[in-house]
DNA sequence: ATAACTGTATTAGTGAAATAATACAGTTGC
DNA sequence: GCAACTGTATTATTTCACTAATACAGTTAT
């Protein structure tokens, strides 16, 4: 069973938009595997204090994209492949570094600085 | 007279504070001064294809926090010191490196990795 | 002075995110 | 079989970002 401990809605992006993230980068890490179970709509709208539509709203796009399967009356399983995965890699992580590349060349701070940046911020 | 033409809205962030994220980001980058004039509201919805109360609460929101100054007849102004921009410069950047390392850290990518990345993708 | 610009304010309407309350049909476990 | 769970669907309401159309008062340039 897929675990949201780590899960907590946040700033103005519409949560669930923020599900599907926390699903697809679970995926990334390895975390979460084809073939595991997601918590049923009603049980994470509980734990996350939401309403199911709107849990509803994320595990049907994710269908969508074909990252999970569900069917009537039993739950929800992901369907990942290594191609998925890399897909949904390559995915995340060009719109996370274009982002910021973009943003600090606004604040017009070079490369380098940026990277000394990241050394002192991660933790 | 500020600048806009690098401006372009995009994605689901709320035009008025990708505004004022723009004017922000240029007094860090130094292409805004204290002092400069900002385009009237009228004139900026009309570039940027919007409603004059999107650029009227994005520049309120600036008064607020004392980066322009607005006096009914005139036009908006400036009012920035280095200690303001210092400021804004460490709120910027704040934002945005725990924002990816925290993103990173979700997809199981190292600070090695990411510092690679970095360095792809920064053209 | 006057025309053309400024900032500021108000009221109304649309669309999307999220909530709320149900209802129905399929599955699973005992 | 039956109770308790599942996914799925529908309708209504609230909030906020954004648009739209005005109105009014202060300034600036000629």
């Amino acid at each position: 069973m897929i675990n949201f401990n780590g899960f907590e809605a946040s700033g103005n992006d519409p949560i669930y938009h923020q599900i599907l993230l926390f699903i697809k980068k679970g995926a990334v890490a390895g975390t979460i595997k084809d073939g595991d179970e997601l918590p049923s709509r009603r049980n994470l709208s509980a734990l996350l204090g939401i309403n199911p539509n709107t849990v509803q709203k994320a595990f049907s796009l994710l269908e969508e994209e074909g990252l999970i399967e569900s069917h009537a009356g039993a739950k929800s399983v992901m369907t990942l492949s290594a191609k998925k995965i890399e897909s949904l890699r390559v995915e995340l992580l060009t719109e996370e570094l274009k982002s910021l590349s973009s943003s600090m060349k606004q604040m017009n701070i070079s490369k380098e600085e940026a990277i000394g940046l990241i050394e002192k911020f991660w933790k």
